[in-house]
DNA sequence: CGAGTGACCGCAA
DNA sequence: ATTGCGGCCACTC
C-alpha cells in the first residue's frame, strides 16, 4: 500500500518518522524526546528499532541519544554521523562525538 | 502466534 | 570518573 518502504505498520512508529522527517536542518533530536512525543517517553528504545528497519530516507543522522551523541548500529559509525552533523553546521566535541544538546536541541513546538 | 531483540534511559557499585 | 545491571515498550522474524 501506501507504505511502501520498511513502514512500521504501527502507529508509533509512524509519528517517530514523522517526527524525524521533520527535524530542520542543523538540529538534533533525542530519542527519548522523539517516544515522548510519539506518545511513550519509555519507548526509547523502540525509536532505535524504527530507525533500524525503518524508513532509511530519513534524517535518523540528526537524532542522537540522551548525551547528545550518536549511539552504536548507525551505519558506518558514529565518524560518520560527527561527519554528516558537521556537514549542517553543527559543531560537537573533540572525539566524543557529543554535541551540545541546548543548542541544536529542537522541538515540534519550538517551529 | 510466540519469543527475542534493540540506534535507550536511569540508577547502583 | 567509569562500568555494569535492569526495565520498559514496540517492532521484526
Amino acid at each position: 500500500m501506501s507504505l511502501t518502504a520498511r513502514s512500521s505498520g504501527g502507529e508509533f512508529a509512524q509519528r517517530v518518522c514523522a517526527l524525524v522527517e521533520q527535524i530542520p536542518y542543523g538540529r538534533v533530536m533525542t530519542y527519548g524526546q522523539i517516544a515522548a512525543l510519539a506518545g511513550n517517553g519509555r519507548a526509547a528504545r523502540i525509536v532505535g528499532g524504527i530507525a533500524h528497519y525503518g524508513n532509511p530516507d530519513l534524517p535518523w543522522h540528526r537524532v542522537v541519544n540522551r548525551h547528545g551523541g550518536v549511539a552504536a548500529g548507525f551505519p558506518g559509525g558514529r565518524l560518520v554521523q560527527k561527519r554528516l552533523l558537521e556537514d549542517e553546521n553543527i559543531v560537537l566535541d573533540d572525539d566524543d562525538a557529543i554535541i551540545d544538546l541546548q543548542a541544536y536541541l529542537w522541538s515540534p513546538y519550538e517551529a
